[in-house]
RNA sequence: GCCGAAGUAGCUCAGGGGUAGAGCAGCUCACUCGUAAUGAGCAGGUCAGGGGUUCAAAUCCCCUCUUCGGCUCCA
């Protein structure tokens, strides 16, 4: 008997029965043996010591994501070895591998602390330098029921695991056993706990069995592990880099915004500099908009109760709405978490023609929604916000066209902002919906060709649209690789239907509207910090609200500085001039760190020669920069998306 | 909301039952300077708020508020 083995160069090897993984990466290369933690035959993975099928081979090493994730998992279980050990009669819920490390939920009747924390490390440590191997074996339900009888969420594991059969391995459930501690688990692992070179334990922090707040709270610890040292370090530090970037030190640092405890959670203030900012991301959102064909409209920040009614918002959407104001002796008015009924009512304020369609109703709208205390951060989840919110009313044959140019307007506003990757998740019918099913398979296919039109990655969250209708949500990559999700387009097929608006067709027939919502920002407040974390805080020309600073050398030179500034200002450029009592050095060091494109010193021969010293940001220095030159390449490098000629 | 951590000057932080500290920022004065911090002086605080213990509380205890991290990622 033998196994046959193809390599990923597309070679077949054979190897007698009962060859291990690691006999199989030894034989290739004793380099790639120490590298690997596991191997994969036709995408199932093995242990190292496992005996092999035959198939097609890849050998799993430490350093690529699945190798860690490997480490990671082996990693979670050397922890919960560690805090069994040190607390008697605790136990242990789930403990996976996550995106960057690893977590495992505990019950140890409190939570933990510092201390514990650093004690769970040390003795996680010993058992690293014990090098157990993990052993892998097999159990039925009815053994594992039995071993893991005193750990009641292990029980539960158990039998949904018995329910449910995974990973085809019917009715056998595998475990790891490491010196005197087991786990329930799939796999793999490392071959020994020694391999484990490099974790951190980060934070302890509370979270509910299954995720369910009606579930009893463990206690959760977050951990990191790498497949050395260095790229332990490596990830450390970009947690620091991160930090710096953080949209709530840097908004309030560079005077853009600030969120006083005297204004209220989740609210906040923008200061002039922000004020520049957003108002150069509105006055583009107004310009897009236009060049798309949607119109604008207002409307107010409250509504009668009635209508919240109507459009289904206070069945499905309350506990999301601040509480009832009363008015004029007993009306209910309720303050607006979107806008879309009002756009419904401006839509059904007149009677509408299959010729009027479509039509495309825009607002940047504040809006308001209680997310409860602890999910609050920052910009990027605030309780008063300005939603980009759209409304487009069409034809049933106009849905094609109209979800491409939604998705071909989204990624012009995202381009322009920076943003160059994107990732889509179009979300499909789920069990529960309304409206006829062709529509949901006209609109499911639209989005499909719109995404594919556009040429962008994406990945169908099957069943995960909403009620009302299938949507797109885009994501982009920002400057350190992190997701964010930006902007949305949703097909709805409820609220024409809850609000009973018709049009009437080329047979004198009234028909029922599709109706589009879309956000390209999202959230105005939320689009700015992702922004001002994207840019580290150092705008492009075109958004910094500050694009030159004019330093004068000494006093004797301010009345020029001004004089350039002026200049500046009467060619469309922000600029102004730093008259502070102050050396030279400091004055450039403070438009450094105020993040300011353009620093532009002048002195004694720039008065005598009409010339200034000019550096951008990311350029050299140059002396003796004619005025005129200056401006031309300050405005040309602050041209507006989409302007450049 | 729940679990954990934190709150001392505008910012970053030290102090830890007995008169409230530093650096930076600010103000004043001197310096007038050519590409990332000139020097000196001054001012700045109900130590988050409230209650308690104590001769005495920023410090110890309790409550409240706020901020931060976490609460989908299925053995």
């Amino acid at each position: 008997m033998s196994i046959h083995l193809l390599y990923p160069d597309g070679s077949s090897h054979s190897f007698e029965d009962g060859t291990t993984g690691l006999e199989v990466a030894e034989s290739i290369g004793s380099r790639l043996a120490k590298a690997a933690v596991a191997v994969s035959v036709d995408g199932a993975e093995y242990d190292l010591s496992r005996a092999l099928p035959s198939g097609s081979l890849s050998v799993i090493t430490d350093s690529t994501e699945a190798g860690r994730h490997i480490i990671r998992h082996s990693a979670a279980h050397i922890m919960a070895q560690a805090v069994l050990g040190l607390y008697p009669g605790s136990t242990f819920a789930i403990g996976p591998a996550i995106e960057n490390g690893f977590y495992y939920d505990f019950d140890i009747g409190r939570g933990f602390t510092p201390d514990d924390i650093e004690a769970i490390e040390a003795r996680m440590a010993e058992i690293v330098a014990a090098d157990q191997p993990f052993e892998r074996f097999e159990l039925t339900p009815d053994e594992a029921l039995e071993v893991f009888a005193d750990h009641k969420f292990k029980v539960e594991i158990v039998k949904s695991v018995d329910d449910s059969e995974v990973d085809g391995s019917s009715g056998v459930i595998s475990a790891y056993r490491n010196d005197a501690f087991v786990d329930l688990c799939r796999g793999p692992h490392l071959p020994s706990t020694g391999r484990l070179k490099a974790f951190k334990l980060t934070r302890a922090a509370g979270a509910y069995w299954r995720g369910d707040e009606n579930n009893p709270q463990l206690a959760r610890i977050y951990g990191t592990a790498w497949e050395s040292k260095k790229a332990l370090e490596e990830y450390l530090h970009r947690l620091e880099e991160a930090e710096l970037r953080d949209h709530r030190k840097l908004g309030p640092e560079l005077d853009l915004f600030s969120s006083p405890p005297e204004l209220g959670s989740g609210l906040v203030l923008w200061h002039p500099k922000g004020g520049v900012i957003r108002k150069i991301m509105e006055d583009h959102s107004r310009r897009l908009h236009e060049r798309f064909g949607f119109d604008f409209v207002f409307s107010p920040h409250l509504a009668k109760a009635d209508l919240w009614e109507t459009s289904g918002h206070l069945s499905f959407y309350a506990e999301n709405m601040y509480p009832g104001i009363e008015m004029d002796g007993g009306q209910e008015y309720r303050v607006k978490p979107m806008s879309c009924p009002m756009h419904v009512l401006i839509y059904r304020s007149r009677g509408r023609s299959y010729r009027d369609l479509p039509i495309r109703l825009s607002e940047l709208a504040a809006v308001y929604r209680n997310e409860r205390s602890g999910v609050i951060h920052g910009m990027m989840r605030a309780r008063g916000f300005t939603q980009d919110d759209s409304h487009t009313f069409c034809r049933r044959d106009q849905v094609d066209d109209e979800l491409a140019m939604h998705l071909d307007f989204v990624l012009t506003w995202l381009r322009d902002f920076g943003f160059t990757e994107f990732e889509a998740d179009l979300s499909t019918q789920p069990e529960k919906s309304v409206g006829d099913q062709e529509l949901w398979t006209i609109a499911e296919r639209s989005l499909e060709d719109a995404l594919k039109l556009a040429d962008i990655p994406y990945r169908i969250a099957e069943g995960d649209g909403a009620f009302y209708g299938p949507k797109i949500d885009v994501h982009i990559k920002d400057a350190i690789g992190r997701r964010w999700q930006m902007s949305t387009i949703q097909v709805d097929f409820a609220l024409p239907e809850n609000f009973g608006i018709d049009y009437v067709d080329a047979e004198n027939q009234r028909q029922r509207p599709v109706m589009i919502h879309s956000a390209k920002a999202g959230s105005i407040e939320r689009f700015f910090g992702v922004l001002l974390e994207h840019y580290a805080g150092a705008f492009p020309m075109w958004l910094a609200p500050v694009q030159a600073e004019v330093i004068p050398v000494a006093d004797r030179h301010n009345d020029y500085a001004e004089a350039v500034v002026g200049h500046f200002k009467s060619m469309g450029l922000r600029a102004e001039a730093d008259l502070a009592d102050a050396t030279v050095g400091e004055k450039i060091r403070r438009a450094m760190t105020s993040k300011i494109p353009a620093v532009v010193v002048v002195g004694d021969d720039d008065v005598a020669n009409g010339t200034v010293g000019f550096r951008m940001r990311g350029l050299d220095e140059e002396r003796g920069v004619g005025l005129a030159d200056a401006t031309d390449r300050l405005t040309s490098a602050a041209v507006l998306p989409g302007e450049e000629t």
